[in-house]
DNA sequence: CTGAAAGCGCTTACAG
DNA sequence: CTGAAAGCGCTTACAG
């Protein structure tokens, strides 16, 4: 392989200065018409791709965003984190950055340690939850004053936040059980440490308020966002004297166990018991029966936040700003209305 | 925030020239063990960290590892990729390389000037499946001489490649059912461009030989290694006069689809019909019945592919080394001996 | 075992 | 609208 061209082979067959070329690839204005084309002309027959690494130091900027999610169990694949991932690798290319994914663990004690070396080595940082929603987080971005846009529901003042309206959607999913006639209805909260987690729940208590249903804490059970707790949860729930004819699990692993204790407890899905999920994961429509959950914007939310961080290198923006995008409710096979002897059912 | 601290800080504080600083961080021998302890513990005091444009620019490396690989749609997750990329950036971490994921389309016209550009920008190239099995690429990858690891039973002269043992996996998988007293298996393809397809069917054939079992084209499906393929080819096998007693799909999505078909369609599974994939998927555990299908070693595969590619960038190393790790059957509840009066079922 | 000098290929004020 | 010079923070031969 041949030498590559540098900016100087460029200007030389252009026949120009090595800044007027530098002007036209980094779209600079006042650079006659005419000159950016022959510019881009010698660029073209020379193959001529600008040198990332010189041009990171010569700007003192890395073209490079760092994507930073808690991630526990590098075993276990996240559908929301590899969404996330794809939609915001889609927009960084449109900007000419690059994609750095790091997962990181919260509960680490060298988390701000290896944010901060991070830090240095991108020009802004996408922050997923639960480390959007962690203090020393927030405190390490606050102090050092990092460009970064965080996916969290409860806003950093100076910073952009993108979130999803988990409290309608909750809601909005509550509503469709007890339209359905549902009125002991169980809830499986998420991870504690999520924000989404005390989201959910909030709208899973407005609807039943709205409705004049009771908010019963027996029907309860606090899960970890995973298959496991949403199955565990799902046999205390299912093995209690007075029975819910319907659970609402605050994301679709859980809904899944769910599904799989209603199985083996010969509850039947849904004729004796609806089955809703949160997330609309790739699981959820072929499960069986198909799950009733709710659709997150994902790509969305990704681009917005890519977008928003874009905005703020290129303008050193910042300030407040806080996009919220709606949900949508997904009706499928695993929601009906309950049987008539439902609730009387033995364990 | 403070200036950053360069080489020439912790030279001055530890008393060195700015060289030796260099050689202590790129571990180079020749460095008394006393000065050595007087740079790091200099570079400890002002939290020094290496400008990594300025490496790369110096040195004309990147420290950057491109992941490629086909991505047909991205809103679909790719359970096994995900995998590949989480393995491979742990990896990386190790080397203190940073890992860029560039998903492509193998259809695309485009796809060579893609990676070319990627080749430029990055010190080596790991490549997936299907991409390392195309012609075109590998041409590429041998024109210019691309530093490059390939994930592929078919080697490629010069350079290595990492694959699993499909063959031996899908024999052992049929031996399996065949030792359960099927005969009548059908086998559901991958996606006729995967290199992995045609040894998994190989595999089949293999074990139905051995065993004395006569092949029968009619039992065979061609799949595209996702859920909806694999269910309408379930639906085809099914309807057909001579029933089989069981259906290996070559990869877990596809065994997904068959299960949505035998239920629809009243087979009991394992009591009727028994059903085993390939991948060992997250959705293989919690499917139901949960799902026989073969563990690939996807994290040792990462890791090695990028532990070999390390070699080659620091020795200049090149030659041929094909790598070829085991799989393993996993047996779980989708399997059972077939039942007596099965294959006079209608459909 | 260690150092002084040159240079990697860009961008950034500063001029004009 | 365009250019000449300096410099970003390292590494790389080359000396010694």
């Amino acid at each position: 392989m041949l030498r590559r061209p540098t900016i100087d082979d460029v200007a030389g067959l252009a026949g120009v200065s090595i800044k007027t070329v530098s002007r036209v690839f980094n779209r600079a204005p006042n650079v006659r018409r005419e000159t950016r084309e022959k510019v881009f002309a010698a660029a073209e027959t020379l193959h001529y791709q600008p040198n990332l690494s010189a041009r990171q130091l010569a700007s003192n900027r890395t073209f490079l965003v760092g994507l930073v999610y808690d991630d526990p169990d590098p075993e276990t694949t996240n559908d929301y984190v590899t969404a996330i991932q794809s939609g915001s690798l889609l927009a960084c290319r449109d900007y000419g950055y690059h994609l750095l994914i790091n997962p990181v663990s919260v509960s680490s004690p060298k988390l701000i340690d290896e944010l901060t070396a991070l830090n240095r080595q991108v020009d802004g940082l996408i922050v997923l939850q639960p480390l959007s929603d962690v203090r020393a987080v927030n405190q390490f971005i606050t102090e050092n004053d990092v460009a970064c846009v965080r996916l969290s529901q409860r806003p950093l003042s100076g910073y952009a936040s993108i979130s999803v309206a988990d409290v309608e959607a909750a809601d909005e999913m509550t509503e469709h059980l007890l339209s359905l006639g549902h009125r002991r209805i169980g809830f499986i909260m998420g991870h504690p440490e999520h924000g989404q987690s005390h989201d959910r729940m909030a709208g899973y208590r407005r609807a039943l308020e709205r409705n004049g249903v009771p908010f019963d804490p027996k029907l309860v059970a606090q899960g970890l966002f995973d298959y496991d707790s949403g199955y565990a949860c799902a046999r205390r729930l299912l093995s209690q004297g007075d029975l819910p004819t319907a659970i609402f699990a605050s994301n679709d692993p859980m809904a899944m166990g769910v599904l799989s204790a209603a199985r083996e407890m010969e509850f039947d899905v849904p004729g004796k018991l609806s089955v809703a999920g949160f997330d609309d994961s790739p699981l959820a429509r072929h499960a069986y029966p198909s799950l009733t959950t709710v659709r997150q914007p994902i790509a969305s939310i990704a681009r917005l936040a890519t977008e928003e961080l874009m905005q703020r290198l290129q303008n050193g923006g910042s300030g407040d700003a806080n996009h919220c995008l709606k949900a949508e409710v997904i009706l499928r096979a695993s929601t009906a209305a309950p049987s008539p002897q439902a609730g009387h059912a033995s364990s």
